[in-house]
DNA sequence: TAGATTGTTAATCGATTAACAATC
DNA sequence: TAGATTGTTAATCGATTAACAATC
């Protein structure tokens, strides 16, 4: 109905709604306030409004918004509705760690392919799946219908990777190599990028006074 | 000498400078400008070089910026021109990933020290720490001048281990578990927050063209 | 009805980008 | 000197927050 452009910063900030209402859900709490949302979220309570009244009107007035119903409606615009299929390059500690977390799939994202560049891996097992060789990638993409590709190469392989997936026909990235992949028209990328926020953080040590932590001090 | 507050950011930026200016360095390059780094790390220009000249004048007018010099000014400005302790807790598959990527000693940064709430594990070695039970994490902190902390366990205990974490004297918390912690003054809290990295990917496919991807469509 | 809370507009705040004088 | 590129100011753009009428 509404053909609005969408900020970035609210699509990201959906899944932190998301995961928080999900755990009202199972406390059986069945209406939540953006004040409460805000408190708990460290966000201004209008802002929480604003970010879900994009997508329509959720809330009652003078009542606040029904968990289950928000839930299922964050669900659909991230269109978590239907099942997502993944594939993971890059066999490494963090790559199995991720394998092995089985969190996607309560979320409908779902690691279904593995892939490693070193030939000595392939047919290992890694949490039920093998690992393939890169020769595969474009089959089991087309195979399986795989529209995300997580990356857990190193930094100087990560832009081949990704320019795989994408003559694979992948349309998403979620890069957890510490290097910019180079933009392409039509692919999403998304960086996990934790070493990035553990230099920044080493900044803000002994800083503390200085800087906007600064506003709560009493 | 200018006391003017640096924005969020700004210091998020300055990692990723940092990287990208050592792969330069390691080529034997000598010089760049912020029109080659803007290119390379999809910034524009302008940005990078006031990112740069909030915190003094590092480039030469006509020239650029000398790459080493550079690098060690932002080094500087992060404070990882000093060696700073790390603390990890949670020796799940993520956790057990951290501590064998060694990613941090080149920055100054090091997971000297592991946790976890099992004594079972108590002893275990991981990439030559031997892990501790959370009982030992003050003395270790107070010991081993530890101010940086990591926490990789399950989100319902995360709120309770950055608790303990400040009793003991940390400045710094880098979260993975996907929750957000609650504030505390005086302490700086980073999220790497990979589920909700992958769930807000979701919401772009397939919408690729309503989005902002849509000014790159030929 | 009185109290609470949404949805939304307007005001504020902050971050990015353009432009250009200074200068190497 | 001519060309290149910085540092910085001003303009633009976008995101957050405050305020409040609507209404449950």
């Amino acid at each position: 109905m509404k053909p609005i452009k969408i900020s970035e910063a609210v699509v990201r900030r959906l899944p932190i709604y998301l995961r928080f209402l999900n755990e009202l859900s199972l406390s059986s709490i069945q209406t939540v306030s953006s004040q409460d949302l805000g408190e708990k979220l460290d966000l201004n309570p209008a802002q929480i409004r604003k970010d879900l009244a994009y997508f329509g009107e959720f809330g009652r007035k003078g009542v606040g918004y029904n968990v289950d119903y928000l839930i299922e409606k964050i669900r659909q615009i991230l269109k978590l509705d239907k099942m997502m299929n993944v594939a993971l390059v890059g066999t490494g500690n963090l790559g199995r760690a991720l394998c092995n977390y089985n969190m996607y799939i309560k979320d409908n994202m779902k690691i279904v392919a593995v892939f490693d560049a070193d030939q000595g891996k392939k047919g290992t097992l890694i949490n039920h799946l093998t690992v393939q060789p890169m020769q595969e990638l474009a089959s089991f993409v087309k195979q399986l219908d795989i529209s995300v590709g997580i990356i857990t190469v190193p930094a100087q392989e990560a832009q081949n990777v990704a320019d795989q997936f994408v003559s694979a026909g992948i349309k998403g990235i979620l890069n957890f190599a510490p290097v910019v992949l180079k933009s392409m028209p039509g692919i999403r990328i998304h960086h996990a990028d934790f070493t990035a926020e553990l230099l920044s953080l080493a900044y803000y040590m002994d800083n503390i006074n200085v800087n906007k932590e600064g506003d709560e001090a009493q």
